[in-house]
DNA sequence: GGCACCAATGAAAAGGTTTACATAATTCGT
DNA sequence: ACGAATTATGTAAACCTTTTCATTGGTGCC
């Protein structure tokens, strides 16, 4: 096939620089270049990228010659020149405490959703609470192979802040976790005010002695659940106690705080526990005592895990907006990308009660 | 700070240009170049690079006096220039159907931790089926901000193959989900093989009337599994026949399937489902029923999520080895990422039955 | 002492874009 | 019909590396 008007260079979807037949076999075609488009339709490069950026710039004649140009050799930019002369990398990074947290793919597929689009990349790094993993993965950031942060870890993974100037900081927001010092980005749900409802919801069944299953030692959500927690209590007429009972936010937390609490005597009546897997962990180590749940003890989640309604009692619980933070963290994210540094807004998003059949009035009510 | 026997920039941990009191406020500290480390060092940009790729090229002296430079700058190399030039991102898309796969967590773990040792990034894509969406994230192939792909979609992304040479396609491996057209590079449990020991872990309990439930229809993996329980169930003695009932992969899809059976009179004894999704589905609709598992049915999944020992009864099924499918799967990759095509081996691991509380021997047995 | 070789370094090209600036061509007003 | 203003296009610099090739100076050998 000739084309007449340009050297006789064959097009496929790619471009062959020298056409031998051994050519053919070995070189793996290189993809068109801005070059190629523009030689191909007569014009100079600069033209070809005006087209692309912007059209508004180039004559409609033209224009048409370049996009069938370009239609031709099947061009895509090559993102690497792009962002190397723009100096940005249209990537963001997600610094991730642990994948297997089952908020964990609620709240990606709304930072997903967004970063995609605009255009961005979501490049994943999973520390497992390793610090060196996580300087690994800052590395991307300041190799500019990633624009932004997005911090699902509780705390800030630049060695030596905050004692350094805060300038230093790349953009970037926090989500699920909220990090110590409120210099940050955040986006999340209302801890202290879901946990209040939760407790109030107890209170309201009747019951009176109500234990609060911590989460780890150190994690903020777990205080700020723990002071909703308490902020109900204190708010109700009678005149109970404050009772935390420290877990670690996995099942067998919750499993083995249910075993030391019963070596007492006295027992609470119902549970507010930290979150769902905490939930899961009491429940099951109540059933396997003989007890019936909700019957005998009530218990209420956090956090509306997928897993919450297949348990049996399908778990109550206080449901995270996990999409919606997600959304929410990568748009205040992106916004402010281009001026690299976000203001450290604290958006708290409200967390519904989702009543299932974990709960219900006290047995000796 | 003034150094002797350079230039009288002053240096934090970037480099300023032109030190006006006013940059220091407004200039976002450009990160120092190459440049900005042969200049302080008093050597060429080409001995930078090489004290940094082949430091055994480059005198013990001037290395000293260039990893001081690189040290004083804080210098960490731009990876879109080296990417530009090396002609790679060092960057693997993952193309995921749903994120929130309950096995997602796992193999994503896997194929990050190799990557992560090789230097690579992971590039999550998360498509929900969507064919539009699919074709953006490759882009990030054709844009050459990913080198390779792995596929969890269970189909190819590209448009129009496998009618196209297959030279055509980029790099890539298949994982979880196996591809039609066995072309491609796939790694995976054993379906066939797992769903046959399942299967015969059931007759081994006295079961002769096992059912089985599948997934979506088109699912290969369903199809796999079936054909292991088919296996079991002819070569065992009992004259028994298969019983095929479609699921979704859902645990709505296994409540439906409980829910339509019961319409007619004679029931299975066993269910051998598609994956624990379904087996739980299936559990909490006999449970809601008024049935006991495994008193009145024995239930066996397939996956082994991490939920399935916290429903009651927990679950027997299949483990897949998730975080070795993943690490396996990236180490092909990568291993033939330079050679830009990968072979198709189709790698099947051992899928181990674990054996829980869900499956009994038959009531009237 | 001259020659070949080697080690260490520098100069410059290449990788593929975007865009400021310069230039050429067109239109318009007078 | 001529300069000004406008529009369309091209030239070349810049983004930051890596790497080939050339150059330099030094060493060992005859």
């Amino acid at each position: 096939m000739r084309i007449p008007g340009t050297d006789s260079r064959r097009l496929l979807c790619a471009v062959r620089e020298h056409m031998t037949s051994q050519d053919l076999k070995t070189q793996p075609l290189r993809p068109a270049t801005i070059e190629d488009v523009a030689k191909i339709a007569g014009v100079s490069i600069a033209t070809v990228s005006r087209t692309i950026r912007s059209p508004e710039k180039v004559a409609e004649s033209t224009r048409k010659k370049v996009t069938a140009a370009i239609a031709r050799t099947g061009y895509t930019a090559n993102a690497m020149a792009q962002n190397l002369r723009m100096q940005r990398s249209r990537m963001v990074m997600v610094l991730a405490q642990s994948i297997s947290d089952p908020n964990f793919p609620g709240i990606l597929t709304g930072l997903e959703k967004v970063a995609n689009g605009r255009g961005y990349g979501v490049l994943i790094g999973n520390t497992e609470g390793d610090v060196g993993l996580e300087e690994k993965y800052l590395s991307f950031l300041s190799t500019g192979m990633a624009d932004g942060l997005v911090l699902l870890t509780g705390h800030v993974p630049v060695a030596g802040w905050p004692k350094n100037p805060e300038a230093a900081l790349p953009p970037m927001v926090a989500v699920l976790r909220p990090v110590s010092p409120e210099a940050i980005a955040y986006v999340g749900v209302d801890d202290v005010a879901a946990a209040k409802v939760a407790t109030e919801y107890l209170i309201s069944l009747g019951h009176s002695r109500i234990a609060f299953i911590s989460g780890p030692s150190g994690e903020i959500a777990s205080d700020h659940r723990y002071r909703g927690y308490c902020m109900a209590l204190s708010e109700s007429s009678d005149q109970s106690s404050f009772w935390k009972i420290q877990g670690d936010g996995t099942s067998e937390g919750g499993r083995s705080a249910i075993e030391r609490l019963f070596i007492r005597d006295s027992l609470p009546t119902a549970f507010v526990c930290y979150n769902d897997s905490t939930a899961i962990g009491v429940i099951g180590s109540l059933q396997s005592r003989g007890y019936d749940v909700p019957r005998d003890f009530s218990v209420i989640g956090f956090d509306d895990i997928p897993f919450a309604h297949n348990i049996s009692p399908s778990l109550t619980t206080i449901r995270q907006p996990r999409g919606q933070i997600g959304e929410l963290a990568m748009a205040h994210l992106l916004d402010y990308l281009p001026r690299r540094t976000v203001p450290a807004e604290t958006t708290l998003l409200h967390g519904d009660l989702i009543v299932r059949d974990s709960c219900s009035t006290p047995r000796t009510g």
